[in-house]
DNA sequence: CTAATATTTGGCTATTTTGCCAAATATACC
DNA sequence: GGTATATTTGGCAAAATAGCCAAATATTAG
């Protein structure tokens, strides 16, 4: 493997793991609706401000979102909106999971 | 958010986590052109054999891919090849974060 | 049965991630 | 200016993850 592949890898990781947690996950999946501010995020996820804050960050630098400052608020959105599209193949792997599940049961 | 969407969310998670490796995504990609058994993936990782066992599991368990023994060794595959259409997404975000530092050098 | 090969498992430490709190910062309103 | 609101940042302790080694297991060959 190539150093140049190697970053590459590391890259794509860094995309993935940033998707890789429920609360990202869920405000990825709000942001399809259209933009949130952070306050609105926390009425929803029962978690500390500065969390979400925090959450929100690890998306932006992943590249997920971007955020727009507008008065006291500030406003975060989809900027690669595919990563939605993609979600419907992780929802394959939890139907084939559920599947082999059943199967075991008999 | 009700209890059933939490674990869908913790379930779908769970995948993501398990992409979010720089070695299982190449170990994942790999799988792509047919099944590997563990011996040939350790002879490209530079990792512990047990290293890369365990990385396989993760995969495993999240359904991502399935193994079947056959004399001695064990041979992976993957359970659900969507996985790697999806990663078309992940370097769009990637190319989208490269237009991002580009615009920045201005 | 014994030896050799392929793989998994257990255990341990180092590193990373999470999430809370408190403090800092920014903006609007008075 | 001072105050209230929205958000980020720094710091810390708890939890999760990674990767190595050694030991256990399984299979084949002799």
């Amino acid at each position: 493997m190539t150093a140049k592949e190697k970053k590459r890898l590391e890259a794509k990781s860094k995309v993935l793991k940033a998707l890789a947690h429920p609360t990202r996950l869920w405000m990825t999946e709000q942001l399809e609706s259209g933009e949130k501010c952070v306050c609105e995020f926390v009425e929803e996820v029962d978690a500390d401000f500065s969390t979400v804050s925090k959450h929100l960050t690890v998306l932006k630098q992943a590249g997920i979102v971007e955020d727009e400052k507008r008065g006291k608020q500030v406003y975060y959105r989809l900027k690669v909106p595919c990563v939605l599209k993609f979600m419907s193949c992780v929802e394959e792997v939890l139907i084939s999971n559920a599947k082999s599940q059943a199967a075991l049961l008999g």
